[in-house]
DNA sequence: GTCTATACACCGATAGAC
DNA sequence: GTCTATCGGTGTATAGAC
């Protein structure tokens, strides 16, 4: 394979890797499988990269930094805040099931970088940016339904975070799309009562 | 070490293994590490079972069987519905901080389960269960507050579900009390929506 | 810089002495 | 039945030819 300036084969292996991490899970992301992956001689992995621990951290933090607000809220007429919030978490689910795998592997990522010490402040940081992502959805919902967030939107958005967290996981189990509805549904409602209507 | 019957043997793998997959991760739950935590020799362990795989299954099913309901709700006099069912969300949030390894092991567990064809009815099952008892405890809420659930509690039970899941998994991230007592207020609002009070 | 070949540790699993 | 010793395979990482 021809010369390729390392920051363009540290991308191409990041990739990679994500892809393998999707598709088969993070334990079977081994190096051979990445650089296979990848197209890559595993000696060229070790020109990139010093280890798999320093992949498996960039690989978190690429796929966090470039993550977009899932739940991008649009007008509802007449379904007010709820139904807002509510449209949004359906607009999420349908992502969910277009991309199951990559949900999976951004929660095996979190899980793994809980075990580490070293690695868990990179889950806490993946955290923030889901909540912050969460915040700014979250305000336009409200100004879209002319509502005011009574509790801080910071707080509401850590709700928001672990309703999302606990619909994504039981829907991978069970991939019944009426629950994970019911699921979006009545969190929209206690999200919603959180606010105070106009 | 003497002369031990197959089915206590087994037992005691089990619960080795459960002892190293929550210390340290289903990563490095390797048979020698389990035989290592259960003071056996490697061979003993392919005496009793097959295969590391075998004695996955038997974690995952035995765990599973002997789940008892998180979330014992109790009478919390003038709190009605959504009181019964926070303050039993907020007991499943001090059983979670006292053992926080056990619920991320369970969650590590499930993960495993969903990425092989052969594993996944084991997850399904896992949360078949959890569905099972958090409609227990719905029911005997209902009744402690003397109201009638609206939608079937089989489905108000799996929303139950979903929110525990994205609680523990946010909560094992941040280790945020006060968060998770805000999403426990908000579940149980949610839920108690679901009901028709007296 | 890129490759093949290989080092070395650890994995699951087993053979064979006792 | 239980052990020690070892097999074959695979993991991460590196050496050395080109």
């Amino acid at each position: 394979m021809s010369r390729i300036p390392a920051p363009e084969r540290r991308r191409a292996l990041v990739e990679a890797a994500l892809r393998v991490v999707s598709q088969r899970g993070i334990a079977q992301a081994t190096t051979r499988a990445i650089v296979a992956e990848a197209g890559m001689s595993l000696a060229s992995f070790h020109y990139a990269f010093e280890s798999r621990d320093e992949l498996i951290d960039e690989l978190i933090t690429t796929v966090v930094a470039r993550e977009q607000e899932a739940v991008l809220p649009e007008f509802v007429p007449g379904g007010g805040l709820a139904g807002i919030l509510e449209a949004g978490l359906v607009r999420y689910i349908e992502h969910l099931k277009a991309d199951p795998e990559h949900e999976q592997a951004m929660l095996e990522l979190t899980q793994y970088a809980l075990r580490s010490p070293e690695r868990h402040p990179l889950a806490v940081q993946q955290y923030e940016r889901y909540a912050e992502l969460a915040e700014r959805s979250l305000e336009r919902a409200a100004e879209l339904a002319g509502a005011t967030w009574r509790v801080p939107v910071a707080q509401v958005a850590r709700v928001l975070v672990a309703f999302t967290d606990g619909l994504t996981f039981t829907w991978l189990v069970d991939r019944d799309d009426a629950a994970a509805r019911a699921v979006a549904h009545a969190a929209a409602d206690a999200l919603s009562r959180m606010a105070d209507a106009p």
